[in-house]
DNA sequence: TGTTAGCACTCATGTGTTGAGAGTGCTAAC
DNA sequence: GTTAGCACTCTCAACACATGAGTGCTAACA
């Protein structure tokens, strides 16, 4: 069950057949595996040892006089021990600084610029996570009038977050008390967290505070739940999903792109997927996903926002992926965006980026 | 070349192969239209009187042997005077009316409810464009301390609109720098519309203003500029594009469903299309549209929100749809958005809501 | 003169057949 | 353990063919 039982043969056949149905996507015979990557041993001997293969569970036969395709377990296989995730050269990480410099400032852009680039250069469809803001401590609450009977609802975090909702109110409010919501509701909340303040029990500990209030309370308090709420939402932007038609496993099968377009276009649902994923690089593997998912790979990567604020972004797509460029291109863009989103001394951007571990400097 | 040149007979004709064209999707010939429409005429003289329509260039053929389809201009006409916009009845408007109310003071949820009901209802792609906002007035512009090196700008319109956006600023700001400019900037632009603002030459009219703020400003100018922009920039919610799975015309012809579904992905180009359109309930039919939307229908319709902002929402799909069902929804819906948002003495919302000008006083 | 029945003709569509090609698995020889 | 040879399997594309829906035309009818 593990690579061991694997000889280094067995090995190099499997990331041969790996790798040809990768770019083919066509099933791989012994004849043809043995023309293209030269490996000294005959067609013959070469379905043996895939017979060997197919018996212990890393390849398939979609029928008797098909070549071999290989499963899920061989690309988790492939995954962990064999690919190279270092394909990235020097025109693609210049490509992703520049763009994610572009913008370098503005988190909603460069948001829309890492989807943008993911999918681009993977040629699958890529989605990138708001961070989450579960931990941002609100720093004040504000009302702004706007007319008689409407204010806007301000809420600022430390981190900078600033998330704001117009209120209509049931009847007209007064500078006086507007100032004393604000002023009350501040002290309340300051310092605390978004989840933190979600869970305490917000309508009582108003009620008790300032009787002249409640009036004004009763309007504002369900949209500064809300407002709360929102902030939380975790916001999904998506790309590239007309990606699917340039490839065969769909252009050929309607029901299987009709299929994966609707999974998509239920957001909540995909979110929900995406939250809960492991931390840092995940890769799964068809069937390794729920069952609407079972013959698509997801692969995911975190990125930060000053150190802290965290978010994600991956793709999704067949099985049949280029993992390991697939893999260097995320993980290059998460870092990239971590690093230009870093609390830092001075405004300088840096440009240099490394994604091996060792430095260079300038050049 | 207009509805004169039709007879009586013709038309009936032309109607009952529109609506048996739109329901099933396939040609219609002469012998099942006889057995469909009892009109008391033989299949043989309806082929006569289908000759002369496809020879006035309202219907045509696939090929030989093939039933009739109605042209663009067959859905010109049929959409200016045959078809029937008073197809929702009490059930689907109370679905609407309910939906809606869900989020009556939320703008943006009531948009995305919309798009949502409009795909529903309709089963095809629906889009809603938010208001626009470029004769908005500004109110204040704010700046709020995040920490040593960030701002928040807040921009604050006369109608409750809020924008924001942190800035990073290359050298510290004093508290004192921040208030000054906060007044210098609101004098400034108080009372005038984002529009005019942006015509404004804004470096300009800064570095005459203070000496003491120019550096501040060099940071803070150009993030204003691109948060006006942001607040004009029109944004568009989409819903439903794997609705088309469903319709016969795409679901055999993967090239048409990459087709459509590239076009959709391209939301710039979308909006464009959408924002020139004209006022009102505009339906413009195959070749009518673009090029890239040749075969394709769409239906667009306006809302006000405070009786003045105004938006847009509307489906695109193939020319056969149901027009006077579609229309009927749009409208309804539009009409209930301007309702749900139009400035009133006091906050309830009238849940009554009638689109064919009579009045009826709750029945 | 408009309407209709009859008939020959046209195509798209579905079905069955056939052959080629790619691939496997097995066996026997090296 | 490796390989050549061979029979067998299965997909796929091409082709022929029948079917059926539909048309256009002509001639007869009211």
């Amino acid at each position: 069950m593990n690579p061991n039982d694997l000889n280094e043969r067995k090995l190099q056949i499997l990331q041969a057949i790996i790798a040809d149905f990768i770019t083919t996507g066509e099933p791989v015979g012994s004849r043809s595996l043995s023309k293209s990557h030269d490996m000294g041993i005959s067609p013959a001997t070469i379905r043996n040892e895939m017979s060997d293969l197919e018996e212990m569970g890393y390849l398939t036969h979609p029928h008797t006089s098909a070549g071999r395709v290989p499963s899920d377990k061989a690309y988790r296989l492939y995954v962990d021990e064999l690919m190279d995730t270092s394909q990235l050269d020097e025109a693609d990480k210049q490509k992703i600084r520049t763009k994610l410099l572009e913008s370098r400032n503005e988190l909603d852009s460069t948001i829309e610029h890492a989807a943008q680039l993911l999918s681009d250069m993977t040629n699958l469809t890529s989605f990138v996570l708001m961070p989450r803001k579960d931990e941002s401590k609100l720093k004040y609450i504000n009302f702004l009038p706007v007319d008689a009977n409407t204010v806007v609802l301000m809420i600022v975090a430390e981190d900078g977050q600033v998330m704001n909702r117009a209120i209509r109110l049931s009847s007209p409010y007064t500078e006086e008390n507007l100032q004393l919501m604000s002023k009350v509701m501040t002290h309340n909340y300051m310092g605390k967290s978004i989840s933190a303040v979600m869970a305490m029990d917000i309508i009582d500990s108003f009620t008790n505070d300032m009787e002249s209030l409640s009036t004004l309370a009763a309007d504002v308090v369900p949209s500064f739940i809300k407002t709360l709420e929102k902030m939380l939402n975790a916001d999904l932007v998506m790309n590239g999903y007309s990606n699917i038609f340039s490839l065969p496993e769909f252009s050929g099968d309607m029901q299987k792109t009709q299929q994966f377009l609707r999974m998509l276009e239920d957001k909540n649902r995909l979110t929900d997927v995406i939250v809960n994923r492991d931390k840092g690089v995940m890769i799964t593997i068809g069937d390794e996903n729920s069952e609407d998912m079972k013959d698509l790979s997801l692969i995911t990567a975190d990125y930060r926002v000053n150190g802290e604020l965290v978010g994600r972004l991956g793709v999704i797509g067949p099985t049949r992926m280029k993992y390991g460029k697939v893999t260097s291109v995320i993980k290059y863009i998460s870092d990239n965006i971590s690093q230009t989103f870093e609390l830092r001394e001075n405004n300088d951007v840096k440009e240099e980026n490394n994604d091996d571990g060792s430095r260079e400097d300038d050049g």
